[in-house]
Formats: structure tokens, sequence, C-alpha cells
DNA sequence: ACGGTGACGCTCA
DNA sequence: TTGAGCGCCACCG
């Protein structure tokens, strides 16, 4: 369908499963754009559909929660909720990193 | 149409 | 390992 960059991250965002995460250049793989995560994390930012999209389940590819229009802090609390364990500001990408079938 | 900005990523020192 | 710089793409004014 027809939809811009922003509109396919906020589909995939939204299929990350609870207790999961992803990165932003996960993300931008899965859209075949690699150099996109900047721009993932633009669209991200701006989520018209808060809610809806759990944006607080992507975070950077080095494993850092990485920022959040509500707070840093928030994030972190909301995937502790969600069961990911956070040491030191960073997540456990070995165990919580949620991977996208990449289209070829 | 143009330039600046931004919830990033990678390389180099 | 830590810190700083450059490059990347998409969106807003």
């Amino acid at each position: 369908m027809k939809s811009t960059f922003s509109q396919r991250v906020y589909d995939l965002t939204a299929k990350i499963p609870v207790g999961r995460v992803s990165t932003y250049r996960a993300l931008a793989r899965t859209l075949k754009i690699p150099g996109a995560s900047r721009a993932i994390g633009n669209a991200l930012h701006k989520n018209p559909y808060a809610p809806q999209v759990p944006c607080h389940r992507v975070i950077k590819s080095n494993g850092e929660v990485g920022g959040f229009a509500s707070g840093t802090k928030k994030k972190i609390a909301l995937l502790k909720k969600e069961g990911v364990i956070i040491r030191q500001g960073k997540i456990d990408l070995a165990t919580y990193l949620y991977e996208f079938k990449i289209k070829k």
C-alpha cells in the first residue's frame, strides 16, 4: 500500500511482541534502507499512533534504550514492565532483540 | 525548492 | 574501552 517511510516504520514497530525489542537499525534493514536508522528515530519521534505503536520497544543497535518523547526514563520503565530487564540503561539484545523477516 | 534538525550508526584517534 | 567526528535518510518550517 502506498505509504510513507514513516508509515512502514509504525507498521513494523506495532508488530514487535511484548517482552521483545527491536533496533532502529533492524527496522531500517527490514525496510531495505540500512542507512535510514536516523530516519526511523525521526518517524517514531512524531509517532501519530502512540499507544498503537509501542515505540518504546525500539532501541539503539548498541543496546542502549536510545531516546523517548516522554523521557528516556519512562521508556526504560515501560520496558521493565513488559518483562525486559535493563542493565546500566542497556538491554540484552541477544535475549530481547526481535528480528523481522527481511524481504528480498 | 532549500536548509536545518533529529528517539542513529560506524570509523578513527 | 571511551570520546569525538562524519555520514546516513526522512520530515518540518
